[in-house]
DNA sequence: CCTTTCATGTAACCTGTTACATGATTGG
DNA sequence: CCAATCATGTAACAGGTTACATGAAAGG
């Protein structure tokens, strides 16, 4: 997977500055990318190269030029030959799952409160992840297909975070068993 | 998060050469990394520098020699003020989550190809997780806190790869109603 | 007054990947 | 006979991150 095809795939519901998609991919969970400048501009003037987007620069009044950048009919082919290609498996990067496995050199009470509060952390996440999702889902009156869509790509991240909590309910008891 | 804790927690358990713990984090889908010999020669010569592990030497008749490292007691020091550091938040790097925000664009019978290829693939890697924990759990015969946080480890990823199947599931039904 | 937002871009760096290099032994 | 296992290591590159640079306007 390549940040090309998620700036590709924003770009095909409308155009956008590279400005609104760092904001858009940093802000984003699904889009795991950081977001940073660099790598956003560098894609876009890729993306221009190859064909499958074009810009026209906006003159703003007091406020910097944009350039606003819309996908071409090369790079919507290029973006459907894409998501009809065989996807990857997803990839888990969990820091504390990597901790779990040597909790046992800890002593019983501060492995529970790694436990602690690595669980507050997700709970939080999930409250952002949900609440995140209910205003997206406010904006759009009828739901059409891409809007159920974009309601289950959050669905997916939201049962991530809270199968992750039923995990450490889990982890918990297995614990309390050996204090 | 970086691979030196990876390998210092699989130092804490017994020696390890070089080539053991390429093979134990190439195998291993918690330890996310490629395992590439790179990586790992280079992280065991600068844990050696910051007094974290040390190695002998061990001479094979027809075999290649190997150097085993163990852990030092500094290492050993260093895992543990790691471990009660605080865990990050897991990341998610989902390709087809990407994918499934813009499944409008394709046709129908293309989508739902694409979902069921990816279902596929998912309840494969499932059953390999699940086979490599039956025998892992099979070495141990008593439970100490170790193996139950061993397989501990291994349920979060077969709940991870359960959970995204019973999410493909109800992807499945949306895409229905808009066939 | 200081921070945030808008808006673009570059330099330096770090991490991680693939591929190359060597070479004996064992198993199908 | 060919592939895999054992065992170490390096070179070249791709991908991604942080931090720097500029500069006006609006808001607390």
């Amino acid at each position: 997977m390549t940040i090309q095809y998620a700036i590709l795939g924003l770009l095909s519901r409308g155009p956008l500055s590279g400005y609104d998609l760092k904001k858009l991919i940093s802000d984003s969970s699904v889009f795991y990318w950081s977001g940073n400048n660099n790598q956003i501009y560098r894609t876009l003037v890729q993306l221009d190269q190859d064909g499958w987007v074009q810009y026209t620069v906006e003159l703003q009044a007091s406020l910097p030029a944009k350039k606003v950048y819309s996908i071409t009919e090369r790079g919507l082919a290029e973006l459907k030959s894409w998501l009809g290609s065989s996807p990857e498996l997803p990839e888990l990067r969990s820091d504390f799952l990597i901790r779990a496995a040597w909790l046992d050199l800890l002593d019983p009470t501060e492995r529970m409160a790694l436990l602690d509060r690595y669980a507050e952390d997700v709970r939080l996440q999930l409250l952002m992840e949900k609440e995140k999702n209910r205003r997206a889902s406010l904006k759009v009156g009828d739901h059409p297909l891409n809007a159920r869509l974009a309601g289950m790509v959050a669905e997916n991240l939201i049962s991530f975070y809270e199968n992750e909590l039923a995990w450490l309910q889990k982890l918990r008891a297995v614990l309390m068993e050996n204090e």
